[in-house]
DNA sequence: TTATTATATAAGAAATTGCTTATATAATGT
DNA sequence: ACATTATATAAGCAATTTCTTATATAATAA
């Protein structure tokens, strides 16, 4: 595996607000306003961390009208394997967006 | 396994020096005088790194004469597994100090 | 078209990071 | 005691991160 691969995939994922979208993200897909309740910070902040997760290829996104879901990718590399393995599930609150 | 030691973990790993500093590990015991030759920078920049790892309980060191050796603990974290074995060994050059 | 809603991007401020040089500490050798 | 060697700590600086507020984009509804 690629260092600076790893090197990006561990930068988007040290981030405590980050490791909670991710835990969220577990559950199944949500949209970035649920998200903007649960880290209880501004949406623009959220974006940019959904953005850097995004990046990293650790998530992946689809439109549906004017929301936006996000969900984790099919195949994690083992170490982000092992991050979501070691988080657990957050049901703080509305977590997860309906789907559909 | 708590949020914040696996935000403090990741934070110590995602920096290609000191994944470096780790595929070397994994052959054995290092001094810091050796990390300088291998890494390119200061040894004052080295010792931060290796403080770091160590903060995070990654690494350990024991002192030998004026020498520091370094290496990793004996019972890693998952996540702290998992980045070790995605590590090539990197060879090049004297990584590895001569132990005693 | 215009207003509303959900999200993204831009710009800027405060905190953190990763380096440098200079200095301190601690063990060894003369 | 003094010099040398290996490492750690301090201080300062540039780059990066993480937030904020303000604005842009894009889809829906009236």
């Amino acid at each position: 595996m690629d260092l600076h691969l790893m090197e990006r995939q561990l930068k988007a994922l040290s981030d405590a607000n980050r490791l909670i979208l991710l835990s969220c993200l577990k559950l199944g897909e949500v949209c970035v306003c649920d998200f903007v309740e649960v880290l209880r910070i501004t949406q623009p902040a959220v974006s940019q961390h959904l953005k850097k997760l995004e990046e990293a290829g650790i998530i992946t996104s689809r439109k549906l009208g004017t929301w936006k879901h996000y969900r984790l990718v099919d195949n994690q590399t083992p170490i982000v394997q092992a991050v979501l393995e070691e988080l657990e599930e957050r049901v703080t609150g509305n977590c997860s967006a309906d789907t559909i």
